[in-house]
DNA sequence: ATTTTTCTACCTGAAAAAGGGGATTTTGCA
DNA sequence: TGCAAAATCCCCTTTTTCAGGTAGAAAAAT
């Protein structure tokens, strides 16, 4: 029998997930918290080997605990639960270490696929999950399009380099380096260089 | 039979797989291109199913192939495909509305599975792709330990607050929000505020 | 060939940030 | 209570950026 540790604030979450595996062949409950760090505590002397993380705990974010948790426990495999079918939360929660991802409104069936799937290693998505990612991306508001020299400077300008550096750089005037940055600053609509980084980055004009 | 279009620059790898599907049951290769843009290109008059990805191209990286596909060819599945065992590009192609991830080393076996998984919608991860993800994350830098305060002023600098609007906000004077900028600035180990909020953002000190 | 876009360069001055210090008060914790 | 850390505030100077333009040459598009 798998070992399971539930995290949810909800307590009739809790209970839910409770009933569902109660005949379970598969898995057992070993105990459940409600916040991130009583689940840190109780874990500590509790052999569970998965753990069923709400993404939205009153004191840490899901994406946050299951960072915790893969560290101080390495061996438990998390797996996220939410109602949000948000693909930013489930790439989030991947990329801190979670082995799946399931939707509050899981089956029986999907809830032990889940736990035997991230049990044995694999990367457990339910089907909602799944379509929920694989779709196209939204629409993005309609990017500015850069010159090929300023995508070029504004690399520059967000590695730190000062107007001078970049036109020494590029063999061109600094008041050049400056035109370019103004032009940058008017097509992204931002009035200073933190927003027009972060405004880049944002947007996947630049990598980090 | 499943349609797979493949997307490499090493004409052995596209081969390589080619050989592999010959006498598959599941899925047959319906074409192929060594670059993005000629596969972008190609699939406009192509009925393919799957596309296999390779993450590194000339042109394009595959990340950003696949957002691309996703968004003209909404029907395809894209399945990443690489020599990289590197988190952040799994992640990264997921991020993008990939199905799965394969390393270049996976069998037959894994090829078909990954392509059937794929068709039904369902996201495909192969053994040694989800234990990367679900490792624990390699222990970072150590990061600077911020203030309360600190971390504050942080998100609003990145939005493109000057001093003075953030001490307007707060209710404190410009001196000491600078202050804290350059205590930031200190403990980043970096000279400006464009570094600063990059380095934030990499660090995943704030979102965006 | 013509038109449009991009790149380059410049001007001036104000605003903002960065550098390099310093100090006092408040807060949290043992 | 005492101590360390955090928060707050200050000084002065220099550097850098931003605002708000202008204009010509070169490259690209038509």
């Amino acid at each position: 029998m798998i070992r399971v540790f539930i995290i949810d604030d909800h307590p009739m979450v809790i209970e839910g997930i409770k009933s569902l595996l109660t005949q379970s062949s598969v898995a057992e409950i070993c105990g459940s918290a409600q916040t991130g760090s009583t689940a840190l505590e109780a874990l500590k002397s509790m052999e569970a080997e998965i753990a069923l993380v709400d993404i939205n705990l009153p004191d840490l974010s899901g994406i946050e605990l299951c960072g915790m948790l893969k560290k101080q426990f390495p061996k438990i495999k998390v797996l996220g639960l939410s109602t949000f079918k948000e693909r930013s939360y489930i790439t989030r929660m991947i990329g801190a270490g979670a082995s799946g991802y399931l939707l509050k409104n899981a089956t029986r069936e999907e809830l032990e696929d889940a736990i035997t799937a991230a049990w044995r290693g694999q990367l457990y998505m339910s089907l909602e999950a799944a379509a929920i990612l694989t779709k196209p991306a939204p629409d993005t508001p309609d990017l500015p399009l850069l010159t090929a020299r300023e995508k070029e400077i504004l690399l520059l300008i967000a590695e730190g380099m000062t107007n001078q550096e970049i036109a020494e750089k590029l063999f061109i005037s600094p008041l050049t380096v400056d035109s370019h940055r103004k032009n940058l600053l008017a097509k992204f609509g931002v009035k200073n260089t933190a927003a027009m980084v972060r405004f880049a980055i944002e947007f996947k004009l630049i990598e980090y």
